[in-house]
DNA sequence: TGTACATCAGTGAACGCGCGTTCACTGATGTAC
DNA sequence: TGTACATCAGTGAACGCGCGTTCACTGATGTAC
């Protein structure tokens, strides 16, 4: 059957990087196999390296779109607040500490699920990550600027960042345990969703 | 040589558990293999088995034991505070949130370095991670209530649980980024330790 | 446009390797008399 | 207390397994004329 289509190399490669996003986020980075994956996304497993010269390198790959992927989603939700009483801040954490989000983590935030693989693999891991963590960083920072104007306040532009740090720094946590405990104390799991979500009125 | 004495055993049992705790922690539950760390304990992998049913029961008694420790340290830190300004939770988060903790993994908090590796594991382990949560959560929401009569405010019991859970998030979700960017922005790593020492004065 | 040939994506078996676990063996300890 | 024997912690080779990676092979696509 082979060879194929430029175009279909291309998608291929595309469906690769999917699965992979996927799969890293719901099981972890060393839990996913070559093999496994290259199935998930309908080719046989020798073909990886026809697409990536190592595992490490997909990581890399990986772990930039889906930050990319999920800032992308940050920016429209803070954006599109179309005529709800809620600031778009607001509506960021109630939906990053949503329930739904906490059960869905193959669709969710990189920031939680592949913390613990950054630290533990390469530098290039670790740097698209940090840039990921940046990027969310920014916006919020920036929200907090354009929130504070609408309402006539004054604001320090340092003082906005330490907000965003702190607001970021609580989300990942809360998600984090909230992960953690969530098959076998579901009860304390929402309770950290809950007391996190009252950030949001601080 | 062998057989040895029952506290020979013992001891070795002792060395395995710690060696464990420590690696663990700082590589994570998968990369540290039986061999490694049956030879970082003194012994040969085989006799790993006389100890253990499998790596699975290790690793919950593992979580159970350094929970323990941290909540033993934790304690402490609370206790002790002689004639510092400080207040005990100020202590803490600072101590918590210091540089030193955050490049010391193998003697910290397991609520960071074991979070994920928990939501991947058995419900053994996820429960004693749970255990370990909830004890953070009862002395912090304590220490909150000791603080407020101290100084004479009124703390609705409810309020100063949703305190302390918002505080574990926090120091989590911190220990959490500024461990996965510190090698490759080192800058923001402490930018963000520095925001979340803020906490403490909340 | 048509033909001839080189390219190269996909296949699937195979590589070496390290993993968790099992096993036959050893010999000092613990126990029964 | 002394002797005889069963126990069992430690040893290190071996097990099957799945991993990341390599490889010879196939044959339709892409390219050169």
């Amino acid at each position: 059957m082979p060879r194929i289509t430029k175009e279909d190399k291309a998608r291929n490669r595309q469906n690769i990087l999917e699965a992979a996003g996927r799969m890293f986020r719901a099981q972890g980075v060393d839990a996913v196999g070559i093999a496994e994956l290259m199935k998930e996304a309908g080719l046989t497993h020798g073909g990886f390296y026809n697409h990536f010269a190592s595992k490490n390198d997909l990581v890399v790959e990986v772990y930039g779109a889906s930050f990319a992927a999920s800032l992308g989603s940050l920016a429209r939700t803070i954006e599109d607040g179309p005529d709800q009483g809620d600031s778009p801040l607001k509506r960021v954490v109630v939906g990053y500490l949503s329930t739904e989000h906490r059960d869905d983590p193959d669709g969710g935030c990189p920031s939680v699920s592949l913390a613990t693989d950054a630290a533990r693999h390469s530098e290039a891991v670790q740097s698209a990550y940090a840039e990921g963590v940046e990027g969310y960083l920014t916006g919020f920072a920036a929200q907090f600027l354009r929130e504070a104007e609408e309402e006539g306040h004054e604001l320090d532009p340092a003082e906005a960042r330490r907000k965003a740090v702190r607001l970021l720094s609580e989300m990942v946590g809360a998600l984090t345990i909230a992960r953690a405990v969530r098959h076998v104390e579901p009860e304390l799991s929402d309770e950290v969703l809950r007391a996190g979500r009252g950030h949001a009125v601080d």
